[in-house]
DNA sequence: TGGATATGTCAATCATGCTGACCAAACCCC
DNA sequence: GGGGTTTGGTCAGCATGATTGACATATCCA
């Protein structure tokens, strides 16, 4: 089954001169692959171990997350947000709202929709996965300077496509 | 089913005064959360586009980015690194090893350990899949411009924990 | 009235993680 | 040399969270 030598695969070819310039700029690209690695697994460990005691996970986290944020926001809304389908919310959602974490309103002018809003139960336990979170990065904010978050904002911004870039935009907008 | 009004979860009490700047802090935090989650899903969507296609995932991309990272490195790393077990792991190494994406060697001084390479095979697709990442990446950083480049890197540094941020001087240090 | 829309649900499947148990080979120390 | 430890592989079973396809219900709107 074990081979002989790895058998390395080559470099690419670029012209003398411009090699360095080349090879940092990967290097650079590398480093910003293992630090979204890194940087993302450290900030959802906090909430991931508060879940795992309540039969949770991240799924749910998503679900309290963007519910608290935009209370009364209507199922396909928050399956666009998502990006799941809504057979994999379904399950997610309706123990929660069997639970008591969320709850439905038939929608005013559509009573088709149901808008989904926190409970009482179910705002604390966004809070206290929030508040999870807020330590890590406050501590990151912190350490790095108020120049530094400027910069990571505009940079993860990029990384998004331009939906989600608008989809922030509305989230920021309805702050009450 | 449906009940009536959401009955919202209170605000938490702050003393007059205060109150704004709390709430300003809030507002950022719940902002980096949004940015965290749309941001990484820009940055992981083109790979797992291409992945699909060859009937692969995400935890395959990983570890050809880490073997590829860290070419000659033991299995037993390759775990702390990912953070996994080595049974998950198994699933997914033992068939790139059986469809020629990643070689093993026996180790030259302890000849029980498995030093992991990539192939031709498996160093071309994950040059595929670090092309499309890199596509985003180059994208977010010309449009944020260096100065966010290095603020984003101190936040994600940050937001990882101690064991993360060695791990990560640790593949820069190695750089070829 | 009838088609489109919003939501829910059943069933099957897949990917990726987990635990527990156990095995083999190699290493290392007494 | 023998015995315990380490490294890696593997089997079986399970959970989570995602998928697709098909279908049901209630409501909206032209």
């Amino acid at each position: 089954m074990l081979t002989k030598p790895p058998g390395m695969a080559a470099m690419p070819e670029a012209p003398r001169g411009t090699r360095d310039l080349l090879f940092l700029r990967e290097a650079e690209i590398r480093l910003a692959q293992d630090l979204l690695f890194f940087g993302y697994r450290g900030f959802t460990a906090p909430p991931d171990q508060i879940l795992e005691t309540l039969d949770m996970g991240r799924a749910h986290h998503r679900v309290l997350h963007f519910v608290g944020r935009r209370p009364g926001i209507t199922v396909g809304d928050l399956l666009g947000i998502l990006g799941i389908t809504k057979q994999s919310l379904g399950r997610v959602l309706q123990p929660m709202i069997a639970d008591d974490y969320v709850t439905q309103t038939a929608g005013r002018s559509d009573k088709r929709q149901r808008l989904l809003s926190l409970t009482e139960k179910g705002a604390a336990l966004e809070r206290q996965l929030y508040d999870s979170q807020r330590e890590v990065i406050m501590r990151a904010y912190r350490e790095a300077g108020p120049q530094a978050v400027e910069g990571f904002r505009r940079v993860m911004r990029g990384l998004m496509g331009e939906a989600a870039r608008e989809e922030i935009d509305r989230l920021e907008a309805r702050r009450p």
